[in-house]
DNA sequence: GTAGTCTTGCTTACGATGTAAGCATCGTCA
DNA sequence: TGACGATGCTTACATCGTAAGCAAGACTAC
């Protein structure tokens, strides 16, 4: 099933990330987790204090990406670089749909995302806004963002089907009572992910920078 | 424990909101519910397929919350009357947070939620929006108020205890190294959950409806 | 009233889960 | 060589969701 050769956290938790984005969060368990790596259950407990903290790792694990891919140039105007991060951050997310409600649901404290809060601080600061306004821009950006994903993604933690929920309602909903969500469904106005997301994070970030 | 006397969909689903906000989501499980109501587990089957259905339930009931309070009257401009929308979702939600993670997750499809949606559309595209921008206005809203909410209210699906996350590590920062967060968390400046919310929505709404 | 059906809750049982405790097998270094 | 730390395995336990069938009362039809 696996290469074998040799545990480590890092092993353990690439698995993980793959047998999540295979099977779904709900489907990992340590022992399946294990077998996944040619390896029994308590083995993983060598590497990984218990099944929270490799979750907690996991996330970190997709914030990684997310950060990866950003310029590390944060001279000059904050909106073209707040806003790549948005974009990253929901492509990482959408990457990995399966940790996303962990994503949701964890403080995220690795170094990484505290090296990168502190330094997009400073460069707010830098270009003019007061400390609290510049905290609560990167919180909005990234609050929405992953709020955004949660609904773009599919909700049902197994692993989305089928498209937004709505269809699945198509032929249960009366046409008298129901006209414009019907309409919703045939026409797909208003059902594009990218275009909702991008023109949210432009208004958000506009009305900030006035 | 309780006051026995007949089971039912409602008292199961009350009794599960009960625990849920005293002990938290993690903590809940069909046992310790069936005690909770003086009553065995399996009992719970009677009125419940299944656990899944019962946390979808949990969600409908919180969402009935948010949409009691809300004005049945659409008529006049609607950017009042959406952002009631946001702060009622935001109140609700912060009422149970042991079930945030679950109305982040799972989708929403109860008759009341999807009789409001197309109310609101209707009253949208009466006030001259596409019903494409109304849908969008809607679940911009609605997902934004989701992700804010989410980060509102700790994290940590147990209970969250302390103030956000940040405390925690205060001492651990190297003042050389992050002097902008840890001065955040001297000063609190930027932590004002209730004033970052109502100024997002707010640009949200602005950027909209120009 | 009596017999039959429906409803509701209980009992028992099974497979899966997270993980504590201790054992076995190493490679490394004195 | 012999001790030792690191790694993986074995066994075991409490807890979980829930399938299957039983028991006792409520209600209906005669």
């Amino acid at each position: 099933m696996a290469p074998k050769a040799g545990l480590s956290r890092e092993r353990v938790l690439d698995a993980a990330l793959d047998y999540v984005d295979a099977h779904g969060l709900p489907a990992l368990s340590m022992r399946k987790l294990g077998a996944h790596l040619g390896v029994e259950a308590m083995s993983l407990y060598r590497h990984v204090p218990n099944k929270d903290a490799l979750l907690d790792g996991l996330v970190d694990r997709v914030m990684e990406h997310a950060f990866a891919e950003l310029s590390a140039d944060l001279s000059g105007p904050w909106v073209p670089w707040m806003r790549s991060f948005a974009h990253s951050l929901r492509a990482a997310l959408l990457a990995h749909p399966g940790v996303l409600p962990l994503a949701a649901t964890r403080p995220v404290n690795s170094p990484d995302a505290l090296r990168m809060s502190e330094q997009w601080l400073a460069a707010m600061r830098a270009a003019g806004l007061p400390l609290g306004r510049a905290l609560d821009i990167i919180n909005v950006i990234a609050t929405f963002t992953i709020g955004h994903t949660l609904a773009e993604a599919g909700r049902t933690p197994g692993h989305e089907d089928s498209d937004p929920d709505l269809d699945q309602h198509a032929d249960a909903l009366d046409p008298a009572e129901f006209p414009n969500l019907l309409e919703v469904i045939t026409t797909r106005a208003g059902l594009d992910f990218d275009h909702r997301f991008t023109e949210a994070v432009d208004i958000l970030l506009a009305g900030y920078s006035t």
